[in-house]
DNA sequence: TTCATATATATGATATTTCGTATATATTTA
DNA sequence: TAAATATATACGAAATATCATATATATGAA
């Protein structure tokens, strides 16, 4: 993992927040994202696209629904750094984090 | 620290060898940097620049040289993903620590 | 099959980043 | 003070990233 590329990764609000989520939950769909960021679903869509063909993520469709969770295959800093980062800034991701599971409750489906 | 601001800074080549060389070195100054990376001056500046404005270095001026540090006001994750990635990272940053070596011991002056 | 839902991708427009070059500033030395 | 060295910045061009919108694909249900 050249960690210029892992670093772009990480360099967009969008790609950023969906990573540390996942790391924080272990898997996430499009819609749990789609819903925690309150974006659409084709930008969600293309970023977590990008993130997987970089190798940060995998996916594994469930019926309907496509899962993603942390490869791993990723280094043990770049995890590290995923982890630290998900850890060490729970303001940031707090709305995130409760507006999941607002929506995950009221969801039948995921 | 926004963490998405963070890790802009760190998603380009030359700020993010600089960030790191300065990590393992302690101080480094402009002209360390160029040789180190063999890159013009006013890219290397500028990118320092960048790093500085962003609360990530600070500059200190000793004669004609001005040396970058890491801030001291980093948040502590910020300083471990440094920390890690660097140490974690050596045949990367390896090619640039040898020439630094030697274009350090070469000079006169710094 | 056909429909509804969830997700992925293509496309062109816009915004942002990066760069080389030229030039400015600061410091030391002659 | 003038010249030399180290560093900083301005500027427009080129490259790259991001986006909204439209459309395509995949799955399960009716």
């Amino acid at each position: 993992m050249d960690p210029v590329e892992f670093y772009k990764c990480l360099a967009e609000e969008t790609r950023l927040k969906s990573l540390l989520l996942i790391t924080l939950k272990g898997e996430l769909c499009v819609c749990d994202l789609m819903d925690a960021l309150a974006l659409s679903q084709p930008k969600v869509s293309r970023h977590l696209a990008e993130l997987r063909r970089c190798g940060l993520l995998v996916d594994e469709r469930r019926g309907k629904w496509v899962y993603y969770q942390l490869s791993k295959r990723l280094p043990s800093w770049a995890d590290k750094v995923l982890s630290e980062t998900a850890a060490k800034n729970r303001p940031y991701l707090k709305p995130h984090l409760d507006q999941l599971s607002r929506s995950q409750k009221s969801r039948a489906c995921c």
